[in-house]
DNA sequence: GACCCTAGCTAAACCGGTTTACCTGCGGCT
DNA sequence: AGCCGCAGGTAAACCGGTTTAGCTAGGGTC
């Protein structure tokens, strides 16, 4: 019922703890005939070390981090995570440790924790912030990590990124050539990086634009919506900043009698089956992989490589039945 | 830079490490004075106990599994786990080590790890099989677990459960109502425990029934329904067991030129935005309320309680604009 | 005053590994 | 013979907690 330790292989085997220690890991020190005995007897006995004691001693927790700051129910909806999450642990033979608190603070005091506690090896950040304090956190903490999402070059971060700036002009430019003007983008949480990014690029790339703030929901995308649509220049297309409040906006607008694409275009940024079937014109990424390269970037500093950033492919835009000329 | 340990405390309130231990888990042993004293010192030396190192004296691990048996691409588009991941969390404040693996062997393997690591204090059973081996496992090990989602019952584990057969039989009722008569029903994996029960109900209930096998995705929820169409008796309404086999069953009836409901009706299993866009009458419960009362009856059962059955509230259904009458 | 309890604390073992300091014996070199 | 070096190993400390055995001083009892 017990499992054997490292002490019972050692009394098997006929050798001392710190003898079997060393075979078990391959380093020098025993002879090739000792170790032989010794992982032969750690086989037969079913021997499988354990990752708490060894993360006592300063080495490996066999697990890798990822706090989300959300409302969780919230949370739940948001498709994106999961993907990115089952991409990253295609990747990892290792567990992830995962947890959801409520606000930034505890994000950060559970991050100190589990650093302090060698809980993990590595951790993942996402939702980068404008001048994230976690940055320099993890650097100052030396807890290896990957910023998943942000703009590339954090500190001595790895990173694994997407071009923002480049992908919504391509959108613009898109909605542009089919004679739009007049464009609003409906946008995620202020707070995070990579909205600053787009918004930059949108005002940037568009002649008469409008932004208005939402916040991932449902709701915001329609009230968003339902803003835009009953002010004094409404506008030809919206880009929406997730699929859930582009999938909103939609029903918003059939409900106001605004025909969709006639009089007006929708976007979604990040693709997803509720696009594919509202036949939504959307911005796709493959999460999954982008998890999964952000996975392998990870495990690439834990093997003790230099931390590169890796730009992912850029997103492609899916034109369906939710874009057409303007009239 | 390195965090305050017991020791730490001890030489700075003139104690033992064993009196810090005791006056900190609240225990006997210590005078109030000398409690309040290494209380003290504790708060301002900012101290955090270590999980890790708690853990290998066999105490909390402050951590609850999961294991996951998908291939992981197909996971991502899964929406009902990581609702359900949500709504765990939402009650729980310690954090969730979450792995998916290939194989059931895998899985065994990982929770015998786990409990042998102390690693968690207690997890999650998802996806129920037929005589499910891991229920006699959690007992053999004494690893608290509650069987989400299974047929209530599991041995002497806790479990969380909706009640199949009765939905499943509300729902052919339903559309018997309607008149429907020839009802084909498109599965799960055929290996789950609620698949075998819902087929049952579904047998004893419907008159002139077919069954499908499916496996949760859209190909084949496409690939079934081409089938049943394509039949010598087309059924009249089909009974897809989750959301994205429903949505590309849609889809493929549209394409053949099948026209939903006056042709054929469509019912979904768990209901989703995905549904709610589609148009398509599903059976709802709320996954994320799901969740959160599965993480309460495993923090109960944490916290010593006699492990219970609770049944979850009979999931409603939704009537949309893919079920109507029989032609 | 002898005896026994008990509260309050300390020292040390323990959990299961890693790591360091040190010991031993053997072979080679001069 | 004397010395050095090294391969191959052992014992013990250490990581940061919990837990047990044992010690001491003080109070109550007869």
């Amino acid at each position: 019922m017990k499992r054997p330790t490292i002490k019972d292989i050692a009394a098997a085997a006929g050798v001392s703890k710190g003898a079997v220690s060393l075979a078990l890991n391959g380093r020098s020190g025993v002879s090739e005939a000792t170790r032989a005995r010794v992982l032969e007897v750690a086989s037969t006995l079913g021997y499988r070390p354990s990752v708490t004691a060894r993360a006592l001693s300063s080495a490996s927790a066999d697990a890798v981090g990822l706090v989300l700051v959300r409302p969780p129910r919230a949370l739940g909806d948001e498709a994106f995570f999961f993907q990115l999450i089952a991409g990253m642990q295609s990747e990892m033979s290792s567990a992830l440790l995962l947890q959801v608190v409520g606000s930034r603070a505890e994000e950060i005091e559970l991050y100190r924790r589990w650093w302090a506690e060698h809980r993990v090896d590595g951790v993942f950040l996402v939702d980068l912030l404008v001048s994230d304090p976690r940055v320099e956190l993890m650097s100052s903490l030396g807890l290896p990590a990957v910023v998943v999402g942000g703009a590339g070059h954090h500190g001595s971060l790895a990173s694994v990124w997407a071009d923002d700036h480049a992908a919504m002009t391509s959108v613009v430019e898109y909605l542009k050539s089919l004679g739009h003007r007049r464009i609003a983008r409906v946008t995620g949480l202020s707070s995070l990086l990579h909205t600053v990014r787009r918004d930059a690029a949108f005002v940037s790339s568009v002649v008469d634009g409008v932004i208005v703030a939402g916040d991932y929901t449902a709701e915001s995308g329609a009230a968003a919506t339902r803003e835009l649509l009953g002010s004094d220049a409404v506008p030809t297309a919206i880009v929406y900043d997730n699929d859930v409040m582009a999938v909103a906006g939609a029903e918003v607008a059939a409900s106001l009698g605004v025909s969709v694409p006639s009089e007006l275009s929708i976007v979604a940024w990040d693709d997803s089956v509720l696009c594919q079937h509202g036949r939504l014109t959307a911005l796709s990424r493959d999460t999954f992989a982008f998890g999964a390269r952000a996975a392998r970037a990870l495990l690439a500093v834990l093997e003790g490589a230099a931390p590169v950033d890796v730009e992912d492919v850029l997103p492609e835009l899916v034109v369906r039945g939710s874009t057409g000329p303007v009239a």
